[in-house]
DNA sequence: CGCCATCATTTTCATATGAAATTATTTCAT
DNA sequence: ATGAAATAATTTCATATGAAAATGATGGCG
């Protein structure tokens, strides 16, 4: 049988903790988070991807590809075959604009503006559930820096390669 | 042509913006750390759910499936096959205490202490990196509200199907 | 003691994923 | 104009994923 403790003590002074690193803090909150979806969009019969996709094309009109999945923060491939299948499903249409035919332009069609005129109460319900644990300040200031990471990120990504000399890394 | 906008302005006036959303803000912040994710880890030859689960094993000694996959945020399915191909690699070493035969406890191998000992550093270095963007007492208030919220929804999830009565979401 | 409900892990299965290669189009330099 | 490089989307490919079923072990309870 090992000797070693389940417990939560550390079993040597170590100068790294998982449970105190941030991109680990950030990564088991999105887990959380992720776990969290079901029942609700379920109902709507759409996935969290197909959602994070529908409502930025209800909230600011047709947009090509690439601005959808930078948008959403979903790759690339993955957001082609999404928008293959919500096509299929009539949720959205793709347009090939004439002045420029390498871009392809997605369109939000009516039954997929009903999805998100459904869920988007349910949604903020679900935001007020999660969020009952700050106070309206915390709350505010969590978003803040939350956007203010992600922008640092971007910065970084943008400039990676050129300025960055050395490999990254997450936890 | 579309007539829609691609500029960011939105097209109709609408109560929901996918960016002041709590989870999505999450989301992304999650996406870009785990992008970041590269040379170091594959240098060392181990990806970023290994380096986490190697991380805890060195931290707090052998450890049950369970406990590992609670403690990283991994899911035990995946934990299963990630024990078995750093086992295989030798980093880690699967034993079933003669009380209880029902649990497996792992344990870190040498070679796996080794990896973490070599990440450490650069972990280290990575996030101050990361974390550059805020000032200490910003980047202390966000771990803070992170943990938080973590805790939270870790109770809510203890609670869900008993308490709670409604269907739930994430953005 | 022996059966049943529960628990921890593993396996199966269907699906989702991202990196890299591919295709189609446009832009730029000459 | 013409070919070369750049750009946008898609497809291919190998791998990763989680939910649910299956397996193996334990802890009551009759």
């Amino acid at each position: 049988m090992p000797e070693g403790n389940a417990d939560g003590s550390p079993q040597s002074p170590s100068p790294f903790h998982l449970e105190g690193f941030l991109p680990y803090l950030v990564h088991r909150v999105g887990s959380r988070l992720a776990e969290g979806f079901d029942e609700g969009f379920a109902r709507a019969g759409v996935s969290l991807p197909e959602w994070r996709t529908l409502s930025v094309l209800f909230e600011y009109g047709p947009m090509t590809m690439g601005d959808i999945a930078r948008r959403t923060s979903i790759n690339a491939s993955t957001m082609t075959r999404l928008i293959g299948q919500m096509e299929k499903r009539k949720l959205v249409k793709r347009e090939r604009p004439l002045a420029n035919q390498r871009t392809v332009f997605v369109r939000i069609l009516d039954e997929g503006r009903d999805k998100v005129e459904y869920l988007i109460p349910l949604v903020l319900d679900y935001e007020s559930e999660l969020s009952a644990c700050f106070s309206p300040a915390e709350l505010q200031t969590f978003k803040a820096l939350l956007t203010k990471f992600f922008h640092s990120l971007t910065a970084d990504a943008d400039t990676a390669g050129r300025d960055a000399p050395s490999g990254r890394l997450a936890g």
